[in-house]
Formats: structure tokens, sequence, C-alpha cells
DNA sequence: CATGAATGAGGCTTCATTCAT
DNA sequence: TATGAATGAAGCCTCATTCAT
């Protein structure tokens, strides 16, 4: 080994570029150049292009389920759980210019080929993500903080909460929205009480 | 009025298969042979493939709008105009197979060339509909129907709920899920209240 | 339909190409270059390249046995029709020279994908030939020409000795060889009689 | 010592490989891999992969040469020279389910840099081939065992005869042909006597 | 207007060869 | 010596676009 940690090197310089311009615009060119690699190299590490994509895709999942357990130990209220597990969640987001990880759910109809290699392995890890979001709404349920839905279905909208704080950079002119402004609809909904 | 028929031929055929396979997965041969027309045939329509695929997207927001519009008009209070949207909406992306014009906010990030042609337009249209929706929800909280809110976020954020509402389909086993679930806790939180 | 024939010209400039350097030190492009078309021209008509490459071998067999079937009608005793299938056969090798067709029995033992497509195709044409000449050996044995042999191998044989033919010109210095020698010996065998 | 050991491993596996794949299919590193050798390891012993065929090659030829110069040695007619030469080579070619040797004669016509290095060492070699037998042959002319007959040409011929033995595996169906039909019809040819 | 054959730029991948360890 | 990670040239193939008919 005469370069360390080049897989590392490629799958970094790989969700950048992946989270910039998807796919199909990414050349493994880019890459490679990004990873200051010779084109070749990247074939030593993954098989082809799709896999390097799967591998960047599960990088992703990976560091986003180690932020959730990590919260899910602390001390909070479930609804504390779920407002810092939205801001480290936004703040990643923002800090790469990409709501990657979520994107990856709209793959879901693509078909071809290459999508097929890449939906079993998106649909496990979002399933993840899924059940330990439901199990910390299930908790409020219990504990009374939150109402009797269902969690799994409340766990999949939190996930497109999130998504929309993120798309909120991007419509709402002058960015004027309070960070917590989405989340604040989430959790008291759009209807006035009595 | 030859070339009318034309144009929509290749829209028509073009929506399914970029609903279907996205933009990259589809090839302008592939739109040609659904069209049943020449792949010249296709260039004297549109400039080029992101061309089409921008007609393509502004034929799915005119629908769209045109939905939005009616049910606008109707006599109905807020939340039922809401309510309404989202149905046909959903009944909609259900029919495609595809929350397409969506999933299109996505595009966001993506780059170069091509994608800089068809975001602008994306923005204009998404625009358009939020402020359309905003407008009801606006009349919503003068009529105390629905809480202060930022009119436009809770837009945005509504549009976001339909693409649940959506995926639920994919991420709910058994989708029993009943239809307006979503919906349900978009009015009205997560939170319990008092 | 703007050029004709362009099948039969990509499939001239190939055979030259792949008779001369083989189908491994063969580009698309050279053979693209030679037959003065685009390298994606060469696309519409083959489905790949190994496709191309059994065109190419159809068509040296297909040619190669309507010399023969040629020769078979005509009224020559036995001996003088593979007396002439030879020459001409010479003649023709030596005009390309190349005993291609001859030289694909050689792949008989190449692996892989890409040849796995060409050998059946090429046992069949072989298979063929050498029916069709044991055909005529069949009947110089009964009219007493030939000795009792087992045909087909006799056949196998002949094509053996056509090849010698051609590779004498290579191992015999001068080429002072009377072109029928190999032949002389096919017939008369290396042993004194009696 | 060790080197010698190593270079003998390498040849081994490659003769292996490639009487199996050909050249193009075989990859150093396949030969590596059977070596149990490490790729660099072979740029030790040979220049380029050029350079280890023609080695390969080579071995071929010598062991080929040295069980010629062995049967020339014993004590026998030419006729049971060429009948053991001819058995004991086609157990070898079967054994290593490859005509290998024969088959670089097909080289003739293939060009480029890498078969430029090759050509001359196999003119060679078929040259000394020939020679050897044609020395057998000559002997059997001068002792009336043969007819009168160009011994160069009736060496390459023979050598071909040895091919369609091998070759008549592949075509003859059940294989029945007993091993030395090809060989009788060598030495009585194909016509009847008077 | 409509056609579809032809083009060729550009992407992915393989593999012989090098070279730091 | 021996290693095997790294290199990058070169090949195959796709597909958006053009243009003669």
């Amino acid at each position: 080994m005469r370069r360390k940690n080049l897989r590392k090197k490629i799958i970094d310089a790989a969700i950048k570029l992946f989270a910039k311009k998807g796919f199909y615009e990414t050349t493994v060119d880019d890459i490679a150049k990004a990873a200051k690699i010779a084109k070749g190299t990247a074939y030593l590490y993954f098989k082809d292009k799709p896999s390097l994509y799967i591998s960047v895709i599960e990088e992703h999942f990976v560091t986003a389920m180690e932020y959730l357990q990590k919260i899910h130990k602390e001390d909070l209220t479930s609804t504390e759980m779920l407002q810092r597990t939205a801001d480290e969640w936004i703040n990643y987001m923002v800090k790469f210019k990409s709501s990657f990880p979520m994107f990856s759910i709209e793959n879901i109809n693509l078909t071809r080929r290459i999508m097929k290699a890449i939906k079993p392995i998106i649909f496990i890890r979002i399933e993840e993500m899924i059940t330990l979001i439901a199990q910390i709404i299930e908790d409020g349920i219990k504990k009374k903080e939150f109402r009797k839905v269902n969690p799994r279905l409340a766990a999949l909208y939190f996930l497109n909460t999130i998504r929309t704080g993120f798309f909120a950079q991007f419509f709402m002119p002058g960015m004027s929205v309070e960070k917590n402004a989405t989340l604040e609809l989430f959790f008291n909904g759009l209807k006035k009480r009595r």
C-alpha cells in the first residue's frame, strides 16, 4: 500500500460531486481528478461507477444513523430529540449544499440496470432511519408528548419536514424564516385549535 | 394544427418516459419510438433534449395549476380546498407512478449545462404554485381556520406533505394508511394539545 | 438511406483488417477508417465487434461454399473436383494474403465471452464444408477413383492439405514448389507402393 | 537458482493459460495468480508480455525438438519414426487440449508491434522442425521406403497431418476414428493404386 | 414538414507496465 | 529480489444532434 486511505479519499471526492451534480453528470474522471488519483485507481476500490455511488450513499447513511443514535441515547424529551435531529441534519445538508441522502428516495422510480442495484440498498437504509425515528415518536406518544398517530408515517413525514426546511432556503426570499418555523408546523399543525 | 398535434404527441410520450426513467435514462430515440415519429422530427419541435424536458415539466405544471385554480374558485372552506388539492394530486401522481413535478425540485442542486437551463423555469413554476397555495392558506388564516404562520412556508410544507403521502406507498407496508393520515398530521401536528 | 451498401463496405474493410491483424489487433476505429465511415455507423449495422467478426467469417464461408457448390455441379471426375477446389481456394487465400476461414478452426479452444459466440457458428460452417467435400470423396470411392477411407476424415484432411499448400509459400524458400505438389502428396501418399 | 525456479514457475503457468485462452485473453495478472507470484515479479524475468509469450513458445518447441531428436536416434525405420513422432505429439496436444505450437504458424499474418517480435522466432523454430523431419523423410527416400518427393514440403505436410489428427477430435462425431487413420492417409494417399 | 442514416464527442472500463517499499 | 498499488493509454460503445433526401 503506497498511499493510504485512498478508498476514503475517493469517497470523499465522490460525495461532493455526486451531491452537487448527481450520478449522471458526475464522471469517473471528475472524481479521479478531485481525489487526485488516476482514473484506473478508482476501479481498484470499486467495481464500477454504480458501486461507487452505492458506497457513497451508504457512507452518507452511516453518518446520518450515527447522528441519530447518538441523539437517541441522550437524556432528552422526545420533542427535543426530534428538534436536535432536525437541527443537526439541516446543518449537515446545508454544509454539503445537498439533501443528498433524502434525494435518494426519489430514485424510487428510476429504472434500468444501474438503479436497480441502488434501489434495494437505499430502501433498507431508509427503512432503518424510519424505524429509529418511529421509535422516538412512539416513546413520545407513550409519554403523552405526542398525539396517537401512526409512528412510521409520522417518521416519514418528519424526514420530509427536514427536507422542507432545506428547500425553504431556496424558496423563501431573504431566508428570513426562523430556522425552526418548519418544525413548529410539524409539531403544531396548520389548524387553529378549538 | 398538424404541428400542434405532433408536438402534443411527443410531449405525451415524453411525459411517461421521463416520469418512469428520468432525464438521463430516457433517450430521444425512446421518445420518438413511443410517439411514433422519426427522431429528427422531435428536433423540429424542440431545440434539444433539455428543451423537451422543460416543455414536459411546463406541461405538468400547467395541468397542475389548472387543477389548483379550478379548486380555488369553488365554494369551499380553506381546509377543504387543501384537502381537495391533495386528493386530486395524489391520484394524479399515483396514476403516473411518479411524483414527477415535485421531484423536479430536487434538481435544484444539479448543475452543468443541462440543468442550468431547467432550473430557472422550475423555480418560476414552483413559485407560482407556492403563491397560489399561500393565498389559500392566507385566506384560511384570515378566516381563523388556520393559525398565524408564514403562508409561503406553509405552502412549501404542504407540497412536501403531498410528496410524503406519495412516498408512504413505498414505505408503509400494506398501504393500510388511510389516505388522509398524512394530511391529518399536516393539519393537526404531532403534539398533544394542552 | 443516404449511402448505400454501407454494410457491405464495412464488411469488406473488416475482412481485410481481420485477415491481416486478427480480431484483437483490429480496432473498430481501424475498420471505420478503412470503410470511410464514422465509428458509430458500424454499430448501426452490427451489434458489437464480435458480431461484426462473425458476419465477416460468415461472408467468407458463404463465398467459399458457393465456389464448392459450383464446382460440385460441373462434369468432372472426383479427382478433378478436388483439384479444382484446391486451386481456386489457394488463389483466393493468396489474394487475401490470408487463410482466414481456415484459421478460424484454431479458435476452437479460445474461451471467454467473445469467442464463445463465434465458436458455434464456425463449427456449423466447417461442418457444412466437410460434408460437401466428404460427398465428393464418397463419390470418388464409389467410382473406384479413391481408396476406401473414412470420407469425413479425408475431407478434413483435404482442408488441411489446402492449408499446407498455402503455408508452403512461407516455408519453401523460393516458392519453387510446383503448385500442386502438396495435392499430389494428398492423392498418392508418401509411401512407395509395393 | 531461486531465479531459475521462479522463471520456470511463470512459464509453466503461462503455458497452460496461453494454450487455453490465447495471447489476448490471457492477462499478466492471470499468469501471476496461477504462478503464485506478484505481477511485478513477472517483469523481473521477462521484459514484457510478448517476451513472455515468446519464451513460452520457445519452451514448447524445445520440448518438441527433444522428442524428435530422441526418436531420431532410435533404431527405427523412417515410417516408424514418423509414426512415433505423430503418436507422441498428438498425445502431447491432447494433454494440453491445444495444438498450441502448431497454431503459432497461423500467426504468420498477424501484424503490429506485438506479433512482429514473435514471428521471426517461430519461423526459425518451425524451420528447425521441418529440417529435422525432412531429414527423416530424406532417409526414407534413400531407403526406398518413401517415394521421391520434396522432403521439406513433405515435412510441412506431415506437421499438418498431425494437426488434422488433433482436429479430428472435434469434427469426427464419436471420435470413432482409429488414431492412425490420418497417418494412414498421409502414408498411402487418397487414390486407388493402379 | 418528416425522415432516419450518419456522425463523433465523450463516457466507462481494462490491463500492461512502473516504482516506492 | 519480490511485491502489488497506482498509473493512464487505449478500446468499445452510446446517444444527442445533424442533414440529405
